[in-house]
DNA sequence: GGATATCTTTGACCTAGGTCAAGCGCGAAC
DNA sequence: GTTCGCGCTTGACCTAGGTCAAAGATATCC
């Protein structure tokens, strides 16, 4: 289970799907060709845990594909989500040798990895990726503020709506339909996860969910499958009407 | 008022407080100089704001001394503060042109400042403010995350111990007492602004400081100054028992 | 010294969301 | 097909913390 996560079948990083969002964006091809040389693609189910906290990290990687969560624990069990990686979300940190969260694959996971020694070096040696890094860190920073005031200050339903927003933007940016009309998407977090991620329990979830469908803002097909027929109204129920920033 | 703040004597940056925590820290003598070149100082009052949520920010600086901090407002008023800048911490954003918060001194604040552009330069000139910069970032960003789970999952009780022993674990590395024995340090927030940090009201702020004086975690003169009998105490109502990480 | 203003405490009451518990799909395993 | 198990929903009830209101402490300003 520690090396049969590693696929087998390489990628050309000229197709990825991440090329131009992740670390790697700003690479020159000749770095590019570097990069290649050290990266390896790892596999996860859902479920499965990428790492946990504590654990030392000889790795450093981004999100190809799928979704995986940061956790927080507390020692009587509470837990909080304190990050969502979507595809290009970088995880690991250059510089320290663990983590301090459990890394959960939410959804079926691919992630390019890179060992952290190397990627350590070629940092060093180009300012592209060290640059990109830092720009992306900051952009992480500015998703965890916005988060900060989801948990501290809103209502349950709005914090429900805060996330369906969240999920639709991001999906929307994915598949670059734009954000017009009906979005359709799937969620991809169980009410479980989205409660941890909330600060709220699963039954708040569930009621929440249950009442804005009640009052239209959003409809259903199964558990998952979600249409928005007016975002800007649910903008306007997350509490942050006119356009809001929110996570990248 | 705009140009009144800055201050009229400059000071080396061989004696400053902050030299070997800030952005500067790991600048030779040489890339010293040429910060000291651009840099330049400027003072606030306790309640004075610094810059608007979304005004355009031509500087980017250190806190030297004092505290400000970071705040987010809703339409109808909620606030939430996301980060609290303790001396050497970092304001703005390289290769943006806004705030998204605002930025209020809590306390009396100095300053260092850089016009935006010349420190952008000299960040693609040298890679050790670039460096440390990231590495602020993602310490930044590691103390957001811990925050969230403040926020998310931890009581009011636990929240208010989890905020006095960030203090008391700051003051005591700014002023090289370990952590042992009695701790005592002052707080350098009104309840109003440790309920806008800790996403409560100033009313259960209140209550909560009084319940932890009552059963002995604390001892109070005043209302600002806090003595800590036993530290461990306070980190065991906070909830993160053993040591927990925390914020920087 | 008294007056005004700010910050804080405390009380009485109320509600959003948590807790506990029962039951409903629905897919996978047999 | 039946059963198991998991994710989800819904209800009944309870409590932590919010709201509203009054009043005590300090500090500052005349």
């Amino acid at each position: 289970m520690l090396k049969d996560d590693t696929i087998a079948v390489p990628q050309k990083c000229d197709d990825c799907p991440i090329r131009h969002r992740a670390v790697c964006a700003r690479c020159e091809p000749e770095e590019l060709a570097q990069l290649e040389q050290i990266k390896y693609y790892r596999k996860f189910e859902a479920g499965q845990t990428v790492i946990w906290a504590g654990d030392r990290m000889d790795f450093v990687g981004s999100v190809v594909t799928g979704i995986a969560s940061l956790t927080q624990t507390m020692e009587d069990g509470r837990t909080q989500m304190v990050g969502l990686l979507l595809p290009s979300d970088f995880v690991g940190r250059p510089g320290r040798d663990g983590t301090v969260y459990d890394v959960v694959a939410t959804t079926d996971l691919v992630m390019c990895c890179f060992r952290k020694k190397p990627f350590e070096n070629m940092m060093e040696a180009t300012p592209h990726v060290a640059h990109r890094l830092l720009e992306m860190t900051l952009d992480e920073l500015d998703a965890a503020r916005e988060w900060m005031l989801v948990l501290g200050r809103k209502t349950a339903r709005e914090k429900i709506a805060s996330l369906l927003s969240i999920v639709a933007r991001r999906d929307a940016t994915l598949r670059k339909t734009g954000m017009v009309g009906r979005l359709v998407f799937d969620l991809p977090l169980t009410r479980e996860a989205m409660a941890d991620y909330l600060g709220l329990t699963l039954e708040t979830v569930s009621r929440q969910i249950s009442a804005l469908k009640r009052d239209g803002v959003i409809e259903l097909e199964g558990k998952r499958h979600v249409t928005v027929p007016d975002f800007a109204r649910l903008m306007e129920e997350a509490g942050d009407d006119s356009d809001g920033g929110m996570l990248a």
